[in-house]
DNA sequence: GCTCCTTTTGCAAACGTTTGCACCTTTGCT
DNA sequence: AGCAAAGGTGCAAACGTTTGCAAAAGGAGC
């Protein structure tokens, strides 16, 4: 396999017969007015006929800014970030920046090796969907360096914007819709504490409770160990053997109703009849499962494009005042319906 | 927003006292031999304390490798590549190498501008799920600079290794299991010709139905326009009109089968019962629409982490001998079962 | 024909690495 | 002690751009 060395500028600054910082003139739009137009032809087509590209490697060492976009998300492979990831990459690709994207698998020592991989590739910005933003790397070097937006989870310290859905009325939506169905004992299978989706979505439910329900008791919360169905299915058991007169779930993601949908099957609970339960992001096919998920549609590609969008004005060197919030929707389907008296079995 | 540069080797060299060579040498594993331990002890020390990180467009540019390479993928937010991504992303991280994602959509300019943003980059080498390797921009630059590998998608002409799914095979197992259970009047509904899986697909159904049913009638395909619900549903309306003996459909992914079901439902048609099918991928939660989705399973993370494994091999100047299909498997489930005899109303 | 602008072009210094080469120490051997 | 061979280190040239500055070229006004 031949590597024939790619064109360089001295090279099409050859065949046209001019200095080579001309030709980098000519080609670049900003400074082309510089040049001759009759001489910006000529080299505008030698450098097309010679199949010349510049090379960004030198150019971003010389101008210290990369073109390129880092995105650290725990799980690419998940059914939340894809239309995330096409959001921010389309939004960025228009502005001629391109995207590294990688998964750290809720692994530390991965985080810390893809943020330095990251950093040493100079990228000119980043957008995090991990949770911890302590990572000692990004105050030594990203902050002051490279702005960063947070993704999907936020972060106290106000040390980046962040772009997120709006959970507490997100999850406001799925109270109001199983109260407004007749429902007056709901619990929350909430997810890890440790992730502020967990612990955002938990609140949400004990606010919209105590709003909607104002006679009721302590709001009914069991935590799942994970946003998983697997985590699901075990902290749904542990609900009804905690709390067996529950008659509505409100689920802190998708996988965890689906969870409650094995257990619901393991048990002979019939849903909605014996017990409502709502999800919560939408996901693909929710409404091609049995019964069809009542869920809390979230705007994925939305929060990519919004994240992309915030990032762009921090390179470009203004301020994000504001965090963001992205709107929610009440998706009503088929697994929840007003309950029945008679308490279960 | 004050932006310090970054500690160079310059920087870290004059902290120490040595020649920046020197520091370059003690940094690098490689050449690390070169000079005395008790320096480079200091040096990694000094490097670590004022938090010195290389410089890799500076390092990229005098060696000619970026460690970055470019994914292609015709659409990140499908089920399809996620899972592929993930592959790819985790297998190349570990050899150092980061990866840049790009999604087309399916449009040409774009695609265009995708590829030059990478060969602009110097990407070490291109993963392509793009059907065209007749893109020009190819030919004239990446074969011969960087290695190329097709993933999901062949190409006859032979210029580059592929990593696909044996899909001869795995409609073989999806008939077999078909004919087994008593099904003579099989039909497929294919994805779009113009795409080497609609293409294979349909010719492993062919092969499959002509092994198997010796004295059957020429093989019922019928042409969706996409690999979707919306095309599924179409065409199996289509199947019905032209077709109304069969009793069995062989889809050729898992959303078309999915588009069956909604015609299912227009109809009045009960699957299993009046009606088998089949679908392709195991997409998440085809074992929870109703019926569960009796289905082909691929290996997307396999086939991502085996085009990484090429390419790395291709990369280091390792001659790749032959193209590799990947294993499939089937995936019984309930929307499969024998005829019944009467013929649909 | 001269000066004085205004274009247009060339020159050269960066940007931060890697690496062949030459130089200067040691060290080991006789 | 003398000398060669290692072993370490420094020097400087690349890699391919961008860009401030100087120089040249062309025009306008007198």
């Amino acid at each position: 396999m031949s590597k024939p060395s790619p064109i360089t500028l001295k090279q099409v600054a050859e065949a046209v017969g001019v200095h080579f910082s001309t030709v980098s003139r000519a080609l670049n739009p900003a400074t082309r007015a510089q040049v001759k137009p009759q001489i910006t032809a000529r080299i505008l087509e030698t450098a097309e006929q010679l199949g010349y590209r510049t090379n960004t490697l030198a150019s971003s060492l010389r101008t210290r800014r990369s073109k390129v976009i880092g995105v650290v998300v725990p799980d690419i492979a998940s059914l939340l970030f894809p239309p995330i990831l096409e959001g921010i990459e389309s939004t960025l690709l228009k502005e001629g920046y391109m995207t590294i994207v990688a998964n750290t698998g809720n692994d530390p020592v991965r985080h810390r090796r893809i943020l330095s991989g990251m950093i040493e590739r100079r990228v000119d910005g980043l957008i995090l969907a991990t949770a911890t933003l302590k990572d000692p790397i990004l105050d030594e070097w990203i902050s002051e360096r490279a702005p960063v937006i947070l993704m999907n989870r936020s972060d106290d310290s106000g040390r980046a914007p962040s772009v997120t859905n709006d959970d507490i009325r997100g999850v406001g939506l799925a109270v109001g819709h199983l109260v407004e169905l007749g429902h007056t004992r709901l619990a929350h299978i909430a997810g890890p504490h440790g992730l502020s989706t967990g612990a955002m979505r938990a609140r949400g439910f004990r606010l919209a409770i105590s709003e909607r329900l104002q006679s009721s008791a302590k709001p009914v919360v069991v935590e799942a160990e994970a946003f998983s169905r697997a985590a699901g299915r075990t902290a749904c058991i542990d609900l009804f053997e905690r709390y067996p007169d529950v008659t509505a779930i409100v689920a802190a993601n998708d996988l965890i109703a689906l969870g409650c949908y094995d257990t619901f099957l393991d048990r002979g609970i019939s849903c909605p009849r014996d017990i409502s339960v709502t999800g919560y992001n939408d996901a693909p096919f929710m409404d091609l499962v049995s019964p069809p998920l009542t869920t809390v549609r979230i705007k994925q590609r939305e929060m990519g494009a919004e994240a992309a969008r915030l990032l762009l004005m921090r390179i470009n060197g203004q301020d994000v005042p504001a965090d963001i919030l992205l709107r929610t929707e009440l998706v009503p389907r088929h697994s929840t319906a007003a309950p029945r008296d008679q308490p279960r079995s």
